[in-house]
DNA sequence: GGCAAGATGATAGACGTCTTTCAAAAAAAG
DNA sequence: CTTTTTTTGAAAGACGTCTATCATCTTGCC
């Protein structure tokens, strides 16, 4: 209503040019006069031509095809990672949007580029991946990206890959936050600080580990760092390196773990005798065990990654790819911190799925007002 | 592409009647059988059918028009939401999206209401507004909604009137949050702890107040809570009442202040004798002051409220309703807590994106270039 | 049986873009 | 100059929905 927006005829008339030269020059089709691509690109600024995405997708019943591979296996994150990717294909299909969510064996190079390989054959506009670094990776997303299809690491980068972008936290920032909380945790006093990794050659593992040294060492002198425990995300294996460690000595004051496997990790610190002193923990990413640990009293914070967040832009992100406008990388995301009192509510949402959708007369908006009230509510 | 979704005349042959019986369905019209209803009813469920918005939105050659009505003043918090705000209008006009900004002096109702009658007048689907305790905001909110406009309070609620939904963080979980990570910061000691605020009557104030005082009395046993200082959110008031009580006492270990006026607590905590022992502090919302005193170790930890996300839900929220669907409530919004090391960037995004976005060959997506966006003829 | 009211069908134009086709004009090459 | 090539114009159909109009077919009712 009101004011409406520039059309392309709008553009035409501006530039004194045709319909027709003004969509070669906008759709690429070459075949133009020098002056009469700057002619358009000049009356496409004076008038502040935007493509109307939604008449460009309906003139060519246009359906986004996007997919994610996402590594299968018991890691609970990526489970729920799963989760809300599952959830928000549906919500995605009114918008055109089709999103195929494949599950494969975690950390295989190989395997990974067969399914890319797959995809591109079936025709796709752009996928998301968890990136490893690994050079047939690297080179099949160059091939991948030069065949026009937009390509996203999700949650870890691959390194020396040409992907659009790279959506996840940063991990030394996760760290460091980690270290700081631990710090301020100590209330001045000393202690000694167990860090928990899965493996030092895993980059977010190392980088995690990293960012809490250096914030540690920097700013709470008072504070020594244990020798790293290495449990491969495996929680028999970090439970057995544990146990000794807590019945021998009682000088830990905080544990900061940065993978998987805390199942481990939280028997031990279920068992400890209450007369000893519980130490400080800190763990990554709210899965359902960490979430109960953390409602329980047995850790004391969170920093999670917020799939959600990653999702949605990666999402917004390659949308904006396939529209061919500037990809609105949305705010870098934070790693968040949580504690009990301000844990996100499990699901995130879909607790009652919209039943219903227009039974009232009303004509405006049935339904909507009790729901939104009280999802919001909480 | 690939297996085209169902569309209404689809809808028609799969239910026996015409597209005209299907339209007036699905569209409200009235005048159709009880049976034709349901059996359109069961043919869009049959087929899964979903309205395609794109498609609507250009028949109608529809903008959305919304509002955003924010106060105006000095109060850092409320200018970085309008800059978030203005930097969201331009990017939502490539999605036919016409967001107008008003500005309003801070709490005048009457005022408000004025706005808002303004607003539509000139004609509006939806708008979203700081929402106050007042009766007749509340009427007016409900006057809107009758005439068919979306209404969303932002930051603050409304109590009593009838919105389509609070987008905000709820006071109390933060108020908790700051009452843990104050009690997790005393290491086990005592201490006590020094309450700010601008006013008891303003309902997100005394609700942060409350929860901090919640948390720190069921958990932390040891911390005391001092008498707490009411400082209008003025620096000059806050500053002459914290200075005399630092100065006589030297027993407070943290302060929480939950409102504005920040300046006056950063000038008094900055003339500390060095020899003192430093509180912790904890504040709420990122603003230039705020987080210039977070990386000069002035204070400890902010608690923000996320206006960006405040927004985007807001303006997908609005966007959902305009469209009748089910409204796309995102998660709801959790204070987050943020430290030195995980500050956000300051203007929120823009400083460097993604470096490898691809100088190569490409010739797929020509960057839209800088453009002044201006409406045509009226 | 007839008549009004109600329900349904048929159809067409609009929205802005993409795509294609065919003809015409302008520029470059011979 | 003609011939070839490059550049431009004109137009029409498609996408899926909304809106409107008018004609027809069912009902119920007196």
């Amino acid at each position: 209503m009101q004011g409406r927006l520039p059309t392309l005829s709008d553009v035409a008339r501006r530039a004194g040019v045709s319909y027709a030269t003004v969509d070669r020059v906008v759709n690429d089709r070459g075949g133009v006069a020098d002056k009469s691509v700057k002619r358009v690109r000049e009356a496409i600024d004076e008038l502040g031509y935007v493509r109307n995405v939604a008449a460009a997708n309906l003139s060519q019943s246009r359906t986004y095809r996007f997919a994610a591979i996402i590594p299968t296996g018991t890691n609970q994150f990526f489970q729920q990672l799963r989760a809300i990717l599952e959830a928000e294909r549906i919500r995605l299909l009114a918008d055109r949007i089709n999103l195929r969510i494949e599950g494969i064996a975690a950390f295989d190079g190989e395997a990974l580029c067969e399914r890319l390989d797959m995809l591109a054959r079936t025709g796709i506009d752009g996928v998301a991946l968890v990136g490893t670094d690994d050079d047939i990776v690297a080179r099949k997303i160059a091939e991948l990206r030069a065949a026009g299809i937009a390509v996203l690491t999700l949650v870890s980068d691959a390194p020396n890959a040409p992907r659009d972008a790279y959506i996840g936290i940063d991990n030394r920032v996760a760290g460091q936050t980690a270290g700081r909380l631990i710090g301020l945790c100590h209330g001045g006093s000393g202690g000694r600080v167990l860090p928990i990794v899965g493996a030092l050659s895993a980059p977010d593992h190392a980088e995690r580990l990293e960012g809490m040294r250096e914030t540690v060492t920097a700013l709470y002198p008072d504070l020594a760092i244990a020798p790293v425990i290495i449990g491969r995300d495996e929680h028999e294996i970090v439970e057995s390196k544990l146990r000794p460690i807590f019945e021998n000595s009682h000088d830990i004051t905080a544990v900061y773990s940065v993978g998987g496997g805390n199942a481990g990790l939280l028997r031990v610190l279920r068992a400890l005798p209450a007369d000893q002193n519980r130490p400080i923990v800190v763990l990554h990413d709210i899965v359902p065990q960490s979430r109960e640990a953390l409602e329980n009293g047995v850790i004391d914070a969170i920093i999670d990654q917020r799939p959600e967040v990653e999702i949605a832009n990666a999402l917004n992100c390659l949308r904006s790819i396939a529209d061919r406008r500037p990809p609105d990388v949305a705010d870098p995301i934070l790693p968040a911190v949580y504690f009990k009192e301000n844990l996100p509510p499990p699901q995130g949402r879909e607790t009652d799925a919209h039943p219903a959708d227009a039974p009232s007369s009303d004509g405006a908006r049935p339904a909507s007002k009790s729901r939104v009230l009280k999802e919001i509510d909480q």
